[in-house]
DNA sequence: GTGGACTTTGCCCTAAGGGGAAGGTGTATA
DNA sequence: TATACACCTTCCCCTTAGGGCAAAGTCCAC
């Protein structure tokens, strides 16, 4: 038997962390002398902690290894198979955004050192002033979450033109989103997808045209917050007003555009104040 | 001027999380109401909200951007232009041990398609008993945390081959770490850096020779715990019993050496019970 | 027998907000 | 003008995965 300190430093992790453990049930040790309560902890139990470690490191949470330690025998393969896939999509994706993250540092990093202030790219987006005409949209609206937005971009829309085609409805335009949120809300705003079609049918329903003010979007949808902003500022100072709910138009399909390639148009309805 | 929620909305920003940047300092709304204590934000605060979101994204801790925002004028460019570089360098290590831990997954999801359980390369550690012979090291003992850890190693055994030089001693073997913390702690373990010498020396002390239980272990630190569990459970099974603090001989230089490739041996000094 | 190393429980703390309650307020509509 | 409802306020508790520290008890080697 392995005191708590020797059973520690065989597995690298810490005395408090081990008495955690035993707390929330994830690894008791195998006796606990009922006198002083000293927990011993059997050669047998390292391979379990190290397993733990392991999933630790695949970045599991500590409930989700606590139920992956009482999987049944009879389908853990299959089980832990799929598991670890779809951590493994996890991590990519994190990846990817890291990568991502890390090309835009390095971006404002060197227009530092070319004297080039960072927020200065602000300027380079143009508004203008655009008329746009009424439209009939087949829509859907709920409520989602920033996190699921991806999915939901391709889960909804794709549902709307399926209905298309299977009602052989007539395209007329790009995707959108309409925000209704009166707020940004990470647990669940309330996002309208929508698609123009020209036959008036059950889920359609009329989009007014009107004044808006107008931006367009070259790159990756995490400068769409800094759009935002540029066009309340323009709206604000030319002296208009945010009439009803922002939306945006898909001009490239996401799923066939590069972040860096995708364009955007972002609309502001508004009105001479 | 903007209601909370019209400026969450701009900003993707949700206003809960608004509140707690007024009350942590990081941006007051430019005018609060006194009767109602209603938050109104300005159109030009929406600027210095999404230089705070892109300092976010960088993976600043909002107390390093409170005091980025804090910084004054005249220096700024060049403290930015530090801050950028090293965040830089902190997202790289982290994409680089995500790229490692994604190789480290995809290798167990391919082990579980063969039928291998995860767990199993634990079989493939080998251990031998071999009997060491004493040495002379000259060495320096300390309290290492584990995430600095990679640099202690550097700075460390670097400062001990320095004096080796100047003072014109004689190498007489690999670098080794000995272990003396009775248990594990990520704020600091006791740490021995030891080079063997030939020279008996100030700074230098004898390492006796005996019984030890040895595993060579080939990749990346990351398994040392895993030879550790290893050995700790074959001395438990041959009925020996561990005498001192186990130590690692690092046989390839990891500043030359790809983790993958490195061959690190370990050794726990044993009796016969 | 004693000293020092080891272990116990208990309490408070972390970062960055989220959830929800209770109550006050603004404004569009009937 | 009354009212409904959307919006805003503060307050309090909760989250993850433990870390730090204190007070007290215990083990083992000399």
């Amino acid at each position: 038997m392995l005191s708590i300190g020797e059973f520690s430093k065989i597995c690298g992790v810490s005395a408090k962390t081990l008495r955690y453990y035993d707390e929330i049930g994830l690894i008791h040790p195998d006796e606990i002398n009922g006198d002083n309560g000293y927990r011993y902890y059997s050669i047998g139990q390292l391979e379990k902690m190290l397993w733990i470690n392991r999933l630790k490191a695949y970045q599991f949470s500590l409930e989700e290894i606590g139920a992956i330690l009482d999987w049944e025998q009879d389908h853990f393969e299959a089980n832990i198979y799929n598991a670890l896939n779809r951590k493994r999509r996890g991590l990519q994706e994190k990846l990817d955004a890291a990568a991502y993250t890390l090309n835009q540092i390095s971006l404002d990093i060197s227009n530092v050192e070319k004297g080039i202030p960072i927020m200065s790219y602000l300027q380079q987006i143009e508004v203008q002033l655009v008329e746009t005409v009424p439209m009939n949209v087949l829509s859907i609206r709920l409520k989602l979450s920033s996190d699921h937005y991806a999915e939901g971009y391709g889960a909804y829309f794709s549902r709307l033109y399926e209905k298309i085609a299977t009602e052989q409805l007539t395209l007329r335009g790009s995707p959108m989103t309409i925000y209704h949120s009166p707020e940004y809300n990470p647990a669940g705003n309330d996002t309208e997808f929508a698609i123009p079609v020209e036959e008036a049918v059950t889920g359609t329903r009329d989009l007014p045209g009107g004044l808006c003010a107008k931006s367009v979007l070259k790159g990756s949808y995490t400068q769409l917050t800094s759009v935002y902003a540029k066009l309340s500022e323009w709206i604000d100072r030319e002296g208009y007003v945010l009439l009803k709910s922002p939306y945006e138009r898909y001009v490239s399909d996401p799923h066939y555009t590069l972040p860096e390639d995708r364009i955007t148009e972002v609309y502001f309805p508004v009105k001479k104040k």
